[in-house]
DNA sequence: TAATTGAGGCCCGTCTTTAGT
DNA sequence: CACTAAAGACGGGCCTCAATT
């Protein structure tokens, strides 16, 4: 057998011909040791340990995914990264690939269907294992979708954009009517307060949750008047709808003691809002947020929200990619989790 | 000139082999489209054109990167990407590259040397145009960045290594000695909280800043006292340990009537501390954070606290890797940035 | 001769097929 | 005929160099 040494020795990154030459094998011997390592003799396999020791041996990647036409990183798309949600789903999807060898490419939509639809085709050319998706609010993409998802898989987090989809996320609808139940059982009157659109369907399932449990108690909803802007900012989002809703003054007269906010961000901005307005959050009028920010305990007054499992969504999302990519396992996977109230003095 | 079908036409991605066909040119041509259009007939460059939208072509940037030796991808490494500073940054960044034509990949390494230098060898291996990254505290990869600065580029982002790497970061000391000033300005004796040291060196220049300030003013610093384990629930470290010291009585004997907080988490976490030790924060005890949250104006009370750039920081971190793709240019860059103090009721 | 385009090697692995023992 | 290992054809581009007009 004959290795002419390999030209890029000296300046290059090692290759599996440097190795094979070390080891005294071919590359399809080293290649082998990589994948299938049956049928190696412990000798060739020592050898071959070694020489990859030595030389620091790692197996180019771009030309693993040339060959083999898929890629090990997994695509993330979400509308920010900067927002507590989507951070820490991140963070958990980072980790599990992690453990599963995989790495996490991601890319903000800032919930704009061009952005997405630039995304997914970026994920397509790069052949990504698989992408997790929260879709924009808008159904614009929704054909690039259908399409997309008969050539890769897709796992829709926090979202979703038909039936048959694979998707994961929290029981917002169940979550929020607990939240407006365990006012109601207190003897409160619920307001809502949901956040903008920025997101489907969660705040739509979580207002359905609020009126559902409202219907239960035999009470009309009552909404708190926001704009439909798209925007992140929800902490003045909450602020500027919440007191001019107070500032109206139709709260008073419908007898609203409570008010259920579709997350934390807008429960602060609603409980600034409400000591401009002069009333005590907390006490003259009771705050619930929903997801249980870092922060949420340590707030004045600290918070009553509900936990969202966000770790566990974004794992099994990563699960939900995983489970497919060996076998041919089409399956859908649909979770909805659930998560637990958490009461402090907000409320 | 003849162009055989393409096996893979039907079922695998669209390859420049398909696009020459179509276009009724070779695929070397078609490569010049995408690298070096000079030299190419309008009319060729057109039907190269058509071809490509019709056949909705992408280069595979896997092949790409394998024959070029280097990738569009950036590898970004930070301690968390759950904390808001990180997630901004990782935004700012991930927007940037969009802009550039690049693609982001991330890995968290949880302030552990162990993870922090597998993230690098991956993001070595990957060939990735540059790498952005938040050292961990330790030192012990010392030798390896070195190492790796030789091969490819690195910048730190909120940290470095030595004098003559490429970093990006706020001007800690500045600021933190700015926050102090404002507060001895105001007639305060302000004691100091620093974070956890799950960071480098970001908490040691605010500590500095603080110090500096005070020695202005001839006095001398006065210290929270604090765990040296290294934790990311900034807000129940703050908690825990401001209320210990709040009931040790020490800070009423040496004066204190102020508390600057290494960061807003850790400020939110002092106030809830102050409450529940009942001392009313911004009134008993003055507060000041750094950082400014999306939620600081809203908290209660509002807190004062200095805005870094962070998304100044982001961008100027990828303008750093750009700036050295593809000249030579080995200038290192360094980059301090500052921002401004947000005054609010909380001091 | 200058301006364009084509041919073919090469990057670094994988995988099927063929050759040794 | 088992086992192992080597050979060599790809995969999808880029790039040098030669060919064509």
């Amino acid at each position: 057998m004959k290795i002419a040494p390999n030209a890029n020795a000296a300046r290059g990154p090692v290759t599996m011909h440097d190795v094979a030459a070390r080891a005294g094998v071919s590359r399809a011997t080293v290649s082998k040791y990589f994948n299938d390592r049956e049928g190696l003799k412990a000798d060739t396999l020592a050898r071959i340990e070694q020489a990859c020791r030595e030389l620091e041996y790692v197996p180019d990647p771009h030309a693993v995914s040339l060959v083999r036409g898929r890629s090990r990183m997994v695509g993330v798309i979400l509308p920010v990264v900067n927002e507590p949600f989507f951070a820490e789903a991140l963070r958990a999807i980072e980790a599990k690939a992690k453990s599963l060898g995989m790495d996490v490419i991601i890319q903000c939509s800032y919930n704009d269907p061009a952005e997405e639809a630039a995304a997914l085709m970026t994920m397509r050319s790069m052949k990504v294992a698989g992408v997790i998706l929260t879709a924009v609010a808008s159904t614009e993409n929704r054909a690039l979708l259908l399409r997309l998802e008969q050539e890769m898989r897709i796992v829709y987090l926090d979202s979703y954009v038909h039936e048959d989809c694979n998707y994961v996320m929290n029981d917002n609808r169940q979550s929020m009517a607990m939240l407006t139940r365990y006012l109601l059982g207190r003897g409160h009157v619920p307001a809502f307060l949901g956040a903008p659109p920025v997101a489907h369907p969660s705040p739509q399932e979580r207002l359905a949750g609020y009126t559902d449990a409202m219907a239960e108690a035999g009470l009309a909803p009552h909404l708190v008047p926001a704009s439909t802007q798209p925007s992140w900012d929800f902490e003045a989002f909450a602020f500027q709808h919440v007191l001019d809703w107070l500032a109206g003054g139709a709260w008073k007269r419908a007898g609203i003691t409570a008010l259920a906010c579709g997350t934390d961000r807008l429960a602060i901005g609603a409980m600034s809002a409400c000591r401009r307005f002069g009333l005590a959050p907390g006490k003259d009028l009771a705050i619930v947020g929903h997801d249980d920010l870092p922060i949420s305990a340590y707030l004045y007054p600290p918070l009553t929200t509900f936990r969202q499992d966000v770790a566990a969504i974004g794992v099994a999302a990563m699960e939900c990619l995983q489970a497919q990519l060996d076998g041919t396992d089409v399956t859908p996977f649909r979770k909805r989790f659930t998560g637990g109230l958490v009461p402090r003095e907000s409320a």
